[in-house]
DNA sequence: TTGAAAGCGCTACCAT
DNA sequence: ATGGTAGCGCTTTCAA
């Protein structure tokens, strides 16, 4: 039924490793035989079978990525999206697939088995959340190529591509600062949460850096979206001593902070200043619309993808590590304010 | 270096074919024997080639996701992402991988190439932004499952799963008209986007089932942002008779609308109700909150994976196309009205 | 119930 | 510059 490289060498009367050389443009085949067998195989319609090729050459050309897609909310919509396309971006030109892996957290093992060890993926981006710190290391020890996405903050001797949260949050602290915000309070995310540890470090860092106390009374670490928001507020309102400005975890907070204010009929950004991570999606569309921290989450695909196809390339240097410094393991996307009304008191 | 099916042949005493029985759990093999080469496998840490196993299986157990990844916007974004997760949600447990491919319009030929004729996926799923017709037809005459996404509107023979929009414009106009709204406005799309020309045909065929009139005047196929919702309001404004209601074709323009609106201090929704198509991603959170159409985009995903499952399950079924109906190729999703402030005068 | 051998469609090595 | 042949790691007859 398909046509196959027997085919091909049959009509153009030569052995099947001349058709294999002529697929692999080899240098040791004459100019007139490859036309004539290039034009036989458009004739007859011939596309190799990747899969006899990959079992053939022991690769596949495809990368996994590797994500947990059942925690299904507005942010990670979002930013797996981004991820997608902008690993995608890097690898399809170079003729790479990509495979998506659905891994839900407790699952990473069994998914490493059914792609990296069966030989369907020849790399894999994988994300922090489902990357135990075992699995990591047996990826090390087979040296399979890999790059997780987002910091694991221990040390690791592989490749991570993460946002820099951290730098995020000193970013729009000083913001605040330099439009005269001194009582700067911090709502939004738990206790527990990375995410929520580095964002929380960067802006007491840049306050005691200024010679400035975090006042624990203004940070509330409750929850993530409208309604918590909206009752953090509600509390904050009831202290003898206000911030003059607030840091929200996500727009969802931000709006919820927005919306009791308004009801008080606190104004921003004159009495209380407000900013928030991420630029998406509510930010430009509030009154007044949110100063905000763009996270480029394309650009997290993109390295995370970069990075991959450096290892994949050139293995051997990547598997020299003794000679290379610690930080050169992991790779920070620098994320960039955008400044709105909700912050600005000097026009 | 990694252990195959002949290792274990070896550590078991039993021919290779012996193991790739147990492999497929052939009914001609005994417990015993299925048990031991199982713990051998186990102790071995063998997991079989997925590489060798489709080249002589002829089939990859993949499928391949064709979509335009390049036209980045929020609402494909959205779109995009939920059918990703829709799609795994039914094919991965069925022990299919998904593979991304970006393919942007005019590239079509060359992807079936790569996915289809060399073998890389066993179906595909293809946006009907990217599926001309030539290439569906190849695709029919080589009986290669595919499934397109959105419907193509011409004398299909192949399966497409799309939101049924026409039924979305008719549920929304029936609730403005059960709210007494009597002069309804359609803003936003283009007169060429076949989206657009869907949806206003609903709109139109409930007004004139009503034996209302569609007054061209209040009709602004004008642009899909929020400059352009805002811009549609301003000329509206100057009308001499103004509709009482306004149905939007997405979030962003109804944003637009809403802000000139207020501008102009007419209230909403008492003197002008506004509907909009889409309950993301600003809906909720506009005031007043947008009574919206939610479209089912993560089941347009899992209706798309079913049906292409049926056809690579039940294959002969599916080919034997002369008893089934013209309406058995296109399935719809139907969208949800959420009614929220923006259109209820009676409480 | 198990084994032997041929084959899936390619590549890669060694000859010529 | 081209051909022959032995794999790659599995499945699938057919025989025992």
């Amino acid at each position: 039924m398909k046509v196959t490289i027997n085919d091909i060498a049959k009509a153009a009367n030569v052995a099947k490793s001349t058709v294999s050389k002529v697929l692999n443009n080899s240098p040791h085949i004459s100019d007139a035989t490859k036309d004539r067998i290039r034009t036989i195989m458009k004739e007859m319609n011939y596309i190799p079978s990747s899969i006899a090729t990959g079992l053939a050459k022991r690769r596949c050309n495809n990368i996994a990525l590797m994500i947990d897609l059942s925690r299904r909310n507005d942010f990670l919509n979002n930013l797996f999206y981004n991820i997608i396309g902008g690993v995608e971006s890097i690898v399809g030109p170079q003729n790479y697939d990509l495979t998506i892996c659905n891994v839900t957290q407790g699952e990473g093992r069994k998914f490493l088995n059914r792609y990296a060890l069966s030989q369907k993926a020849d790399a894999i981006i994988i994300d922090n959340s489902i990357l135990d710190k075992e699995t990591a290391a047996d990826l090390e020890k087979m040296k399979f190529p890999f790059v997780a996405l987002g910091d694991l903050e221990t040390e690791q001797r592989f490749h991570s591509v993460d946002i820099d949260n951290r730098l995020g949050a000193k970013k729009i602290t000083e913001h605040l600062l330099s439009q005269g915000y001194r009582r700067i309070g911090f709502i939004g995310g738990q206790k527990n949460e990375s995410l929520f540890l580095r964002r929380f470090s960067g802006y007491t860092d840049i306050l005691r850096s200024k010679g400035l106390n975090v006042n624990p009374v203004w940070c509330f670490p409750e929850g993530n979206n409208e309604e918590n928001g909206y009752e953090i507020i509600k509390k904050m309102l009831t202290l003898p001593i206000l911030p003059d400005a607030i840091i929200c975890m996500n727009n969802y907070v931000a709006y919820g902070a927005l919306r009791r204010l308004q009801e008080k009929g606190i104004s921003v950004p004159e009495e209380i200043g407000i900013v928030t991570f991420d630029n998406e999606p509510l930010a430009p569309y509030t009154t007044p619309p949110l100063t905000s921290l763009h996270m480029d989450t394309f650009e997290l695909g993109v390295k995370s993808a970069e990075v991959l196809m450096d290892i994949i390339h050139d293995n051997t240097l990547a598997n020299d590590v003794t000679d290379i410094e610690e930080t050169a393991f992991q790779t920070w996307i620098e994320p960039q304010l955008v400044v709105r009304g909700s912050s600005v008191r000097y026009k």
